[in-house]
DNA sequence: AATATAGTGTGTATTTTTTACACTAAGTAA
DNA sequence: TTACTTAGTGTAAAAAATACACACTATATT
Protein backbone atom coordinates (compact mmCIF):
# COMPACT_ATOMS: atom_id res chain seq x y z
CA UNK A 1 0.00 0.00 0.00
CA UNK A 2 0.73 2.96 -1.11
CA UNK A 3 -0.68 6.26 0.70
CA UNK A 4 0.84 6.79 3.59
CA UNK A 5 4.28 8.23 3.90
CA UNK A 6 5.64 9.01 7.13
CA UNK A 7 9.28 10.94 7.20
CA UNK A 8 11.22 7.75 7.43
CA UNK A 9 13.95 7.22 5.73
CA UNK A 10 12.26 3.69 4.51
CA UNK A 11 8.52 2.29 4.34
CA UNK A 12 7.71 -0.57 4.71
CA UNK A 13 4.33 -2.17 3.32
CA UNK A 14 2.83 -5.51 2.22
CA UNK A 15 1.26 -5.94 -0.99
CA UNK A 16 -1.09 -8.64 -1.61
CA UNK A 17 -2.59 -10.64 -4.99
CA UNK A 18 -5.91 -12.20 -3.89
CA UNK A 19 -6.66 -14.55 -6.13
CA UNK A 20 -10.53 -15.67 -6.22
CA UNK A 21 -12.11 -18.36 -7.63
CA UNK A 22 -15.90 -18.58 -7.97
CA UNK A 23 -16.37 -21.63 -9.93
CA UNK A 24 -16.03 -19.58 -13.73
CA UNK A 25 -12.94 -17.85 -13.42
CA UNK A 26 -10.10 -16.62 -11.56
CA UNK A 27 -9.87 -13.41 -10.55
CA UNK A 28 -7.88 -10.77 -8.86
CA UNK A 29 -9.07 -8.13 -5.79
CA UNK A 30 -7.96 -4.65 -7.38
CA UNK A 31 -8.44 -1.19 -5.50
CA UNK A 32 -8.98 1.89 -7.23
CA UNK A 33 -7.32 4.37 -6.11
CA UNK A 34 -8.70 7.81 -4.59
CA UNK A 35 -5.25 9.34 -3.84
CA UNK A 36 -2.04 10.62 -5.78
CA UNK A 37 0.13 9.42 -6.90
CA UNK A 38 -1.87 6.86 -9.77
CA UNK A 39 -5.02 8.66 -8.41
CA UNK A 40 -7.47 6.83 -10.50
CA UNK A 41 -5.20 3.71 -10.94
CA UNK A 42 -5.93 0.12 -10.28
CA UNK A 43 -3.80 -1.18 -7.80
CA UNK A 44 -3.30 -4.34 -5.70
CA UNK A 45 -4.64 -3.70 -1.83
CA UNK A 46 -1.97 -2.85 0.23
CA UNK A 47 -0.52 -1.16 4.02
CA UNK A 48 1.86 -0.42 6.18
CA UNK A 49 2.94 -2.84 8.08
CA UNK A 50 2.30 -2.14 12.07
CA UNK A 51 5.05 -1.58 14.30
CA UNK A 52 3.55 -5.14 16.67
CA UNK A 53 2.11 -6.95 13.71
CA UNK A 54 4.37 -9.80 12.31
CA UNK A 55 4.49 -10.01 8.80
CA UNK A 56 1.97 -12.72 8.03
CA UNK A 57 -0.63 -10.82 10.60
CA UNK A 58 -0.23 -7.71 8.68
CA UNK A 59 -0.90 -9.47 5.66
CA UNK A 60 -4.44 -11.14 7.17
CA UNK A 61 -5.00 -7.87 8.33
CA UNK A 62 -5.08 -6.53 5.12
CA UNK A 63 -7.55 -9.31 3.67
CA UNK A 64 -9.59 -9.13 6.68
CA UNK A 65 -10.03 -5.17 5.84
CA UNK A 66 -10.86 -5.43 2.88
CA UNK A 67 -12.74 -8.37 2.51
CA UNK A 68 -13.86 -9.88 5.91
CA UNK A 69 -12.29 -13.10 5.72
CA UNK A 70 -10.22 -14.83 8.27
CA UNK A 71 -8.08 -18.01 8.31
CA UNK A 72 -7.41 -17.64 4.31
CA UNK A 73 -4.57 -19.38 3.06
CA UNK A 74 -1.67 -16.79 2.28
CA UNK A 75 1.78 -17.00 1.35
CA UNK A 76 4.80 -14.58 1.17
CA UNK A 77 6.68 -14.82 -1.48
CA UNK A 78 8.98 -11.82 -2.70
CA UNK A 79 10.39 -8.36 -1.85
CA UNK A 80 9.88 -5.59 -4.04
CA UNK A 81 12.44 -2.45 -2.89
CA UNK A 82 13.92 -0.81 -6.65
CA UNK A 83 14.30 2.66 -4.97
CA UNK A 84 12.48 4.05 -7.24
CA UNK A 85 9.47 2.01 -7.36
CA UNK A 86 7.27 4.56 -5.85
CA UNK A 87 7.41 7.90 -6.65
CA UNK A 88 7.22 10.01 -3.47
CA UNK A 89 9.90 7.82 -1.61
CA UNK A 90 11.26 4.76 -0.74
CA UNK A 91 9.15 1.82 -0.24
CA UNK A 92 9.86 -1.64 -0.01
CA UNK A 93 6.87 -3.57 0.13
CA UNK A 94 6.46 -7.20 1.07
CA UNK A 95 4.38 -9.74 -1.76
CA UNK A 96 1.86 -12.00 -0.54
CA UNK A 97 -0.70 -14.48 -2.40
CA UNK A 98 -4.01 -15.58 -1.32
CA UNK A 99 -6.03 -18.03 -2.50
CA UNK A 100 -9.73 -17.31 -1.57
CA UNK A 101 -13.30 -19.65 -2.64
CA UNK A 102 -15.41 -16.62 -4.09
CA UNK A 103 -19.39 -17.26 -2.58
CA UNK A 104 -21.80 -15.45 -2.89
CA UNK A 105 -21.43 -11.45 -3.87
CA UNK A 106 -21.44 -9.94 0.11
CA UNK A 107 -17.79 -10.74 -0.39
CA UNK A 108 -16.43 -6.87 0.17
CA UNK A 109 -16.37 -4.58 3.21
CA UNK A 110 -16.70 -0.76 3.05
CA UNK A 111 -13.93 0.83 1.57
CA UNK A 112 -11.33 2.61 3.21
CA UNK A 113 -10.44 5.99 2.16
CA UNK A 114 -7.61 5.61 -0.38
CA UNK A 115 -9.72 3.92 -2.34
CA UNK A 116 -12.92 4.22 -4.32
CA UNK A 117 -13.57 0.86 -4.62
CA UNK A 118 -12.68 -2.85 -4.90
CA UNK A 119 -13.37 -4.94 -7.43
CA UNK A 120 -12.59 -8.49 -8.62
CA UNK A 121 -11.20 -8.73 -12.57
CA UNK A 122 -10.69 -11.60 -13.80
CA UNK A 123 -6.93 -12.17 -14.57
CA UNK A 124 -7.65 -12.97 -18.31
CA UNK A 125 -8.36 -9.67 -18.73
CA UNK A 126 -6.65 -6.54 -16.46
CA UNK A 127 -6.25 -3.00 -16.49
CA UNK A 128 -3.06 -1.46 -15.93
CA UNK A 129 -2.09 -1.25 -12.56
CA UNK A 130 0.16 1.57 -10.23
CA UNK A 131 3.56 1.50 -9.38
CA UNK A 132 5.18 -1.71 -10.18
CA UNK A 133 2.04 -3.72 -9.57
CA UNK A 134 2.31 -5.51 -12.94
CA UNK A 135 5.67 -7.30 -12.00
CA UNK A 136 4.32 -7.62 -8.68
CA UNK A 137 1.53 -9.33 -9.85
CA UNK A 138 2.98 -11.30 -12.59
CA UNK A 139 5.64 -12.74 -10.34
CA UNK A 140 2.66 -14.09 -8.19
CA UNK A 141 0.78 -15.71 -10.75
CA UNK A 142 4.43 -17.52 -11.37
CA UNK A 143 4.60 -18.64 -7.84
CA UNK A 144 1.61 -20.07 -7.42
CA UNK A 145 1.74 -21.89 -10.99
CA UNK A 146 5.05 -23.18 -9.62
CA UNK A 147 3.54 -24.12 -5.97
CA UNK A 148 0.05 -25.83 -7.53
CA UNK A 149 2.06 -28.58 -9.28
CA UNK A 150 3.89 -29.47 -5.96
CA UNK A 151 1.73 -28.40 -3.28
CA UNK A 152 -2.35 -29.21 -2.29
CA UNK A 153 -2.81 -25.30 -2.69
CA UNK A 154 -6.02 -26.16 -5.69
CA UNK A 155 -8.12 -26.60 -2.64
CA UNK A 156 -8.11 -23.46 -1.38
CA UNK A 157 -10.14 -22.01 -4.19
CA UNK A 158 -12.93 -24.71 -4.00
CA UNK A 159 -15.46 -25.18 -1.96
CA UNK A 160 -15.29 -27.93 0.91
CA UNK A 161 -17.31 -30.58 -1.57
CA UNK A 162 -16.11 -30.37 -5.54
CA UNK A 163 -15.72 -32.34 -7.98
CA UNK A 164 -13.27 -33.69 -10.20
CA UNK A 165 -14.06 -31.32 -12.98
CA UNK A 166 -14.17 -27.73 -10.90
CA UNK A 167 -10.79 -29.27 -9.70
CA UNK A 168 -9.12 -29.86 -13.05
CA UNK A 169 -10.33 -26.53 -13.78
CA UNK A 170 -8.92 -24.89 -11.36
CA UNK A 171 -5.79 -26.47 -12.47
CA UNK A 172 -6.18 -25.52 -15.99
CA UNK A 173 -6.94 -21.91 -15.07
CA UNK A 174 -4.04 -21.81 -12.65
CA UNK A 175 -1.68 -23.51 -15.32
CA UNK A 176 -2.84 -21.80 -18.35
CA UNK A 177 -3.09 -24.90 -20.59
CA UNK A 178 -5.82 -27.70 -20.60
CA UNK A 179 -5.53 -31.05 -19.44
CA UNK A 180 -6.65 -34.52 -20.25
CA UNK A 181 -9.66 -35.14 -18.35
CA UNK A 182 -8.88 -38.98 -17.59
CA UNK A 183 -4.84 -38.64 -16.71
CA UNK A 184 -6.33 -35.72 -14.38
CA UNK A 185 -8.02 -38.02 -12.66
CA UNK A 186 -5.89 -40.77 -12.42
CA UNK A 187 -2.99 -38.76 -11.47
CA UNK A 188 -5.02 -36.87 -8.80
CA UNK A 189 -7.12 -40.09 -7.41
CA UNK A 190 -3.44 -41.80 -7.20
CA UNK A 191 -2.44 -39.28 -4.72
CA UNK A 192 -4.91 -40.69 -2.00
CA UNK A 193 -5.72 -37.25 -0.81
CA UNK A 194 -9.12 -36.93 -1.80
CA UNK A 195 -12.26 -38.56 -0.10
CA UNK A 196 -14.90 -39.67 -2.38
CA UNK A 197 -18.35 -38.88 -0.55
CA UNK A 198 -22.02 -40.38 -0.96
CA UNK A 199 -23.25 -37.29 -2.22
CA UNK A 200 -24.10 -35.75 -5.86
CA UNK A 201 -23.71 -32.21 -7.18
CA UNK A 202 -27.19 -30.36 -6.95
CA UNK A 203 -28.86 -28.12 -9.06
CA UNK A 204 -27.36 -29.03 -12.41
CA UNK A 205 -29.25 -29.67 -15.31
CA UNK A 206 -27.44 -32.29 -16.29
CA UNK A 207 -25.53 -35.74 -14.84
CA UNK A 208 -24.71 -35.09 -11.66
CA UNK A 209 -21.26 -35.28 -10.77
CA UNK A 210 -19.94 -37.18 -7.41
CA UNK A 211 -18.42 -34.29 -4.95
CA UNK A 212 -15.17 -35.11 -3.37
CA UNK A 213 -13.07 -33.40 0.03
CA UNK A 214 -9.61 -32.72 0.27
CA UNK A 215 -8.74 -34.71 3.05
CA UNK A 216 -5.87 -33.18 5.19
CA UNK A 217 -5.24 -36.78 7.22
CA UNK A 218 -4.08 -38.51 4.46
CA UNK A 219 -2.32 -36.13 3.28
CA UNK A 220 -0.24 -35.04 6.58
CA UNK A 221 0.56 -38.73 6.13
CA UNK A 222 2.06 -38.21 3.16
CA UNK A 223 4.70 -35.59 4.21
CA UNK A 224 7.81 -35.43 2.84
CA UNK A 225 6.68 -36.74 -0.03
CA UNK A 226 6.52 -35.02 -3.05
CA UNK A 227 3.06 -34.13 -5.05
CA UNK A 228 4.06 -33.65 -8.87
CA UNK A 229 1.99 -32.67 -11.60
CA UNK B 1 23.10 -7.47 9.92
CA UNK B 2 21.89 -6.15 13.56
CA UNK B 3 24.51 -3.81 14.86
CA UNK B 4 22.87 -0.47 13.79
CA UNK B 5 19.91 1.00 15.15
CA UNK B 6 18.70 4.21 14.28
CA UNK B 7 15.80 5.48 15.84
CA UNK B 8 12.88 4.54 13.14
CA UNK B 9 9.89 2.79 13.46
CA UNK B 10 11.44 -0.11 11.66
CA UNK B 11 14.50 -1.30 10.27
CA UNK B 12 15.37 -3.22 7.34
CA UNK B 13 18.30 -5.33 6.64
CA UNK B 14 19.48 -8.11 4.45
CA UNK B 15 21.01 -11.30 6.12
CA UNK B 16 22.95 -13.66 3.41
CA UNK B 17 23.87 -17.29 3.55
CA UNK B 18 26.74 -17.62 1.33
CA UNK B 19 27.20 -20.93 0.80
CA UNK B 20 30.50 -21.86 -0.60
CA UNK B 21 32.00 -25.32 -2.39
CA UNK B 22 35.59 -26.31 -2.05
CA UNK B 23 35.73 -29.36 -3.40
CA UNK B 24 35.22 -31.39 -0.79
CA UNK B 25 32.48 -29.92 1.51
CA UNK B 26 30.05 -27.51 1.38
CA UNK B 27 29.92 -24.56 3.87
CA UNK B 28 28.57 -20.56 4.84
CA UNK B 29 30.49 -17.90 5.55
CA UNK B 30 29.19 -17.05 9.33
CA UNK B 31 30.87 -13.92 11.25
CA UNK B 32 31.50 -13.68 14.99
CA UNK B 33 30.01 -11.01 16.52
CA UNK B 34 32.07 -8.26 18.35
CA UNK B 35 29.07 -6.54 20.08
CA UNK B 36 26.05 -6.92 21.99
CA UNK B 37 23.17 -8.16 21.33
CA UNK B 38 24.53 -12.06 20.48
CA UNK B 39 28.54 -10.81 21.26
CA UNK B 40 30.46 -13.64 20.60
CA UNK B 41 28.06 -15.46 18.98
CA UNK B 42 27.93 -16.66 15.35
CA UNK B 43 25.29 -15.14 12.98
CA UNK B 44 24.92 -14.36 8.97
CA UNK B 45 26.66 -11.71 7.40
CA UNK B 46 24.07 -8.77 7.06
CA UNK B 47 23.20 -5.18 6.54
CA UNK B 48 20.81 -2.25 6.36
CA UNK B 49 20.04 -1.21 3.30
CA UNK B 50 20.93 1.41 1.62
CA UNK B 51 18.85 4.51 0.96
CA UNK B 52 19.40 4.16 -2.69
CA UNK B 53 20.24 0.88 -3.39
CA UNK B 54 17.90 -1.91 -4.62
CA UNK B 55 17.70 -4.93 -2.78
CA UNK B 56 20.12 -6.88 -4.98
CA UNK B 57 22.69 -4.21 -5.03
CA UNK B 58 22.75 -4.48 -1.18
CA UNK B 59 23.14 -7.76 -0.93
CA UNK B 60 25.82 -7.76 -3.75
CA UNK B 61 27.49 -4.96 -1.29
CA UNK B 62 27.75 -7.14 1.78
CA UNK B 63 28.58 -10.32 0.26
CA UNK B 64 31.46 -7.65 -1.67
CA UNK B 65 32.64 -6.14 1.45
CA UNK B 66 32.91 -9.66 3.28
CA UNK B 67 34.94 -11.46 0.19
CA UNK B 68 36.17 -9.38 -2.41
CA UNK B 69 33.55 -10.64 -4.57
CA UNK B 70 31.77 -9.19 -7.47
CA UNK B 71 29.52 -11.11 -9.81
CA UNK B 72 28.20 -13.79 -7.44
CA UNK B 73 24.73 -15.62 -7.94
CA UNK B 74 22.71 -14.69 -5.22
CA UNK B 75 19.09 -14.96 -5.16
CA UNK B 76 16.66 -13.03 -2.74
CA UNK B 77 14.15 -15.67 -0.57
CA UNK B 78 12.22 -14.79 2.14
CA UNK B 79 11.78 -11.85 4.54
CA UNK B 80 11.82 -12.43 8.08
CA UNK B 81 9.96 -9.86 10.15
CA UNK B 82 8.96 -11.06 13.86
CA UNK B 83 8.25 -8.27 15.85
CA UNK B 84 10.34 -9.79 18.38
CA UNK B 85 13.12 -11.61 16.05
CA UNK B 86 15.74 -8.58 17.01
CA UNK B 87 15.71 -7.81 21.51
CA UNK B 88 16.32 -4.34 20.60
CA UNK B 89 13.83 -3.39 18.01
CA UNK B 90 12.13 -4.57 14.57
CA UNK B 91 14.26 -4.94 12.38
CA UNK B 92 12.44 -6.36 9.54
CA UNK B 93 15.38 -8.80 7.07
CA UNK B 94 15.20 -10.14 3.59
CA UNK B 95 17.05 -13.09 3.47
CA UNK B 96 19.16 -13.87 0.40
CA UNK B 97 21.34 -16.86 -0.55
CA UNK B 98 24.60 -17.12 -2.84
CA UNK B 99 26.39 -19.82 -4.78
CA UNK B 100 30.06 -19.46 -4.72
CA UNK B 101 33.35 -21.54 -6.17
CA UNK B 102 35.77 -21.17 -3.33
CA UNK B 103 39.49 -21.33 -4.38
CA UNK B 104 42.55 -20.48 -3.07
CA UNK B 105 41.98 -19.18 0.54
CA UNK B 106 42.20 -15.22 0.09
CA UNK B 107 38.79 -15.50 0.06
CA UNK B 108 38.16 -13.21 2.85
CA UNK B 109 38.75 -9.55 3.44
CA UNK B 110 39.14 -7.42 6.71
CA UNK B 111 36.25 -7.45 8.77
CA UNK B 112 33.78 -4.61 9.99
CA UNK B 113 33.99 -4.15 13.55
CA UNK B 114 30.89 -5.22 14.36
CA UNK B 115 32.75 -8.62 13.80
CA UNK B 116 35.44 -10.32 15.40
CA UNK B 117 36.45 -12.72 12.19
CA UNK B 118 34.40 -14.49 9.72
CA UNK B 119 34.94 -18.20 8.77
CA UNK B 120 33.47 -20.75 5.96
CA UNK B 121 32.35 -23.71 8.31
CA UNK B 122 30.42 -26.81 7.02
CA UNK B 123 26.98 -26.78 6.53
CA UNK B 124 27.46 -30.41 8.90
CA UNK B 125 28.83 -28.85 11.92
CA UNK B 126 27.30 -25.74 12.53
CA UNK B 127 27.72 -23.61 15.59
CA UNK B 128 24.35 -22.04 17.56
CA UNK B 129 23.44 -19.10 15.45
CA UNK B 130 22.58 -15.61 17.01
CA UNK B 131 18.89 -14.18 16.32
CA UNK B 132 16.59 -16.24 14.45
CA UNK B 133 19.87 -17.11 11.76
CA UNK B 134 19.43 -20.69 12.20
CA UNK B 135 15.82 -20.42 10.88
CA UNK B 136 16.96 -18.06 8.46
CA UNK B 137 19.32 -20.74 7.00
CA UNK B 138 17.61 -23.47 7.34
CA UNK B 139 14.95 -21.69 5.12
CA UNK B 140 17.96 -21.02 2.39
CA UNK B 141 19.04 -24.55 1.92
CA UNK B 142 15.45 -25.72 1.68
CA UNK B 143 15.43 -23.41 -1.23
CA UNK B 144 18.47 -24.21 -3.11
CA UNK B 145 17.33 -27.95 -2.79
CA UNK B 146 14.48 -27.10 -4.22
CA UNK B 147 16.09 -24.91 -7.18
CA UNK B 148 19.02 -26.84 -7.64
CA UNK B 149 16.31 -29.51 -8.93
CA UNK B 150 15.18 -27.35 -11.65
CA UNK B 151 17.61 -24.62 -12.14
CA UNK B 152 21.64 -24.87 -13.47
CA UNK B 153 22.59 -23.69 -10.22
CA UNK B 154 25.06 -26.29 -9.04
CA UNK B 155 27.46 -25.04 -11.81
CA UNK B 156 27.92 -21.37 -9.69
CA UNK B 157 29.52 -23.66 -7.09
CA UNK B 158 32.28 -25.44 -9.42
CA UNK B 159 34.78 -24.15 -11.13
CA UNK B 160 34.71 -23.51 -14.88
CA UNK B 161 36.31 -27.00 -16.01
CA UNK B 162 34.77 -29.36 -13.82
CA UNK B 163 34.73 -33.14 -13.72
CA UNK B 164 31.35 -35.00 -13.63
CA UNK B 165 32.04 -36.60 -10.62
CA UNK B 166 32.34 -33.15 -8.64
CA UNK B 167 29.27 -32.03 -10.30
CA UNK B 168 27.38 -35.46 -8.94
CA UNK B 169 29.04 -34.23 -5.63
CA UNK B 170 27.75 -30.84 -5.45
CA UNK B 171 24.05 -32.42 -5.61
CA UNK B 172 24.84 -34.79 -3.42
CA UNK B 173 25.18 -32.61 -0.80
CA UNK B 174 23.05 -30.28 -1.55
CA UNK B 175 20.10 -33.10 -1.70
CA UNK B 176 21.89 -34.81 1.26
CA UNK B 177 21.44 -38.05 -0.40
CA UNK B 178 23.72 -40.52 -2.61
CA UNK B 179 23.31 -40.54 -5.95
CA UNK B 180 23.59 -43.41 -8.25
CA UNK B 181 26.37 -42.72 -11.13
CA UNK B 182 25.31 -44.03 -14.71
CA UNK B 183 22.02 -42.81 -14.06
CA UNK B 184 23.22 -39.18 -12.68
CA UNK B 185 25.68 -38.68 -15.98
CA UNK B 186 23.18 -40.25 -18.16
CA UNK B 187 20.38 -37.47 -17.03
CA UNK B 188 22.52 -34.62 -16.59
CA UNK B 189 24.26 -35.20 -20.16
CA UNK B 190 20.92 -36.01 -21.42
CA UNK B 191 19.70 -31.99 -20.57
CA UNK B 192 22.21 -31.06 -23.43
CA UNK B 193 23.84 -27.95 -21.06
CA UNK B 194 27.43 -29.79 -20.82
CA UNK B 195 30.17 -28.94 -22.96
CA UNK B 196 32.70 -31.82 -23.19
CA UNK B 197 35.94 -30.78 -23.70
CA UNK B 198 39.25 -32.22 -24.72
CA UNK B 199 40.81 -31.50 -21.62
CA UNK B 200 41.68 -33.80 -18.64
CA UNK B 201 41.63 -33.48 -14.94
CA UNK B 202 45.23 -32.57 -13.83
CA UNK B 203 47.09 -33.34 -10.42
CA UNK B 204 45.76 -37.06 -9.30
CA UNK B 205 47.09 -39.60 -8.55
CA UNK B 206 44.83 -41.76 -10.40
CA UNK B 207 43.47 -42.05 -13.80
CA UNK B 208 42.22 -38.50 -14.82
CA UNK B 209 38.45 -37.54 -15.85
CA UNK B 210 37.05 -35.39 -18.45
CA UNK B 211 36.70 -32.05 -17.76
CA UNK B 212 33.25 -30.30 -18.73
CA UNK B 213 31.94 -26.82 -18.88
CA UNK B 214 28.35 -25.34 -18.82
CA UNK B 215 27.11 -24.28 -21.90
CA UNK B 216 25.02 -21.33 -21.29
CA UNK B 217 24.43 -20.81 -25.21
CA UNK B 218 23.01 -24.44 -25.29
CA UNK B 219 20.91 -23.35 -21.75
CA UNK B 220 19.37 -20.63 -22.61
CA UNK B 221 18.10 -22.47 -25.96
CA UNK B 222 16.18 -24.72 -23.83
CA UNK B 223 14.53 -21.64 -21.83
CA UNK B 224 10.56 -22.94 -21.04
CA UNK B 225 11.54 -26.73 -21.00
CA UNK B 226 12.55 -27.68 -17.08
CA UNK B 227 15.40 -29.65 -16.43
CA UNK B 228 13.80 -31.86 -13.33
CA UNK B 229 16.40 -33.95 -11.01
C1' DA C 1 59.08 -54.29 -14.42
C1' DA C 2 55.44 -55.79 -11.73
C1' DT C 3 51.87 -54.82 -8.71
C1' DA C 4 48.65 -52.27 -5.88
C1' DT C 5 45.49 -48.53 -5.68
C1' DA C 6 41.86 -45.44 -6.65
C1' DG C 7 38.70 -43.36 -9.37
C1' DT C 8 36.76 -43.30 -14.45
C1' DG C 9 33.50 -44.68 -17.59
C1' DT C 10 30.10 -47.51 -19.55
C1' DG C 11 24.99 -50.76 -20.84
C1' DT C 12 20.97 -53.26 -20.14
C1' DA C 13 16.86 -55.11 -18.34
C1' DT C 14 12.91 -53.96 -15.42
C1' DT C 15 9.64 -51.07 -13.52
C1' DT C 16 7.15 -46.96 -13.30
C1' DT C 17 5.21 -42.98 -15.18
C1' DT C 18 3.37 -40.36 -18.83
C1' DT C 19 0.83 -39.73 -22.75
C1' DA C 20 -2.69 -40.18 -26.29
C1' DC C 21 -7.08 -41.27 -27.28
C1' DA C 22 -13.22 -42.13 -27.66
C1' DC C 23 -17.23 -44.00 -26.21
C1' DT C 24 -21.15 -45.24 -23.03
C1' DA C 25 -23.86 -43.89 -18.91
C1' DA C 26 -26.73 -40.87 -16.35
C1' DG C 27 -29.50 -37.24 -15.43
C1' DT C 28 -32.36 -33.06 -16.98
C1' DA C 29 -35.29 -30.46 -20.02
C1' DA C 30 -38.27 -30.07 -23.62
C1' DT D 1 -39.33 -40.09 -26.20
C1' DT D 2 -35.94 -37.59 -27.58
C1' DA D 3 -32.32 -34.34 -27.41
C1' DC D 4 -28.84 -32.44 -24.74
C1' DT D 5 -25.04 -32.08 -21.66
C1' DT D 6 -21.64 -33.60 -18.71
C1' DA D 7 -19.84 -37.79 -15.94
C1' DG D 8 -17.09 -41.48 -15.87
C1' DT D 9 -14.09 -45.05 -17.52
C1' DG D 10 -9.42 -48.39 -19.88
C1' DT D 11 -5.74 -49.57 -22.67
C1' DA D 12 -1.79 -49.56 -25.46
C1' DA D 13 2.49 -47.21 -26.55
C1' DA D 14 6.24 -44.33 -25.39
C1' DA D 15 9.22 -42.28 -22.24
C1' DA D 16 11.53 -41.95 -17.99
C1' DA D 17 13.38 -43.81 -13.77
C1' DT D 18 15.67 -47.25 -11.41
C1' DA D 19 18.80 -50.99 -10.09
C1' DC D 20 22.91 -52.91 -10.78
C1' DA D 21 28.81 -54.57 -11.72
C1' DC D 22 32.92 -54.71 -14.02
C1' DA D 23 36.81 -53.55 -17.06
C1' DC D 24 39.87 -49.57 -17.96
C1' DT D 25 43.51 -46.24 -17.04
C1' DA D 26 46.70 -43.41 -14.78
C1' DT D 27 49.71 -43.01 -11.01
C1' DA D 28 52.42 -44.52 -7.03
C1' DT D 29 55.00 -48.12 -4.79
C1' DT D 30 58.10 -51.80 -4.46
Amino acid sequence: MEQILPHLDSVFSIDCVLFGFDGKELKILLIERNEEPFKDWWALPGNIVGPDESLDQSASRILYELTGLRGIYMEQYYAFGDPHRHPQGRVITLAYYALIRLGGDKELRPISSYAKRANWLPITDLPKLAFDHQKIYDKGLEKIKRRIKHQPIAFELLPEKFTLTQLQHVYELVLGKKLDKRNFRKKIVSFGVLKELDEKQKGVSYRAATLYRFDKRKYAKLFGKEISF
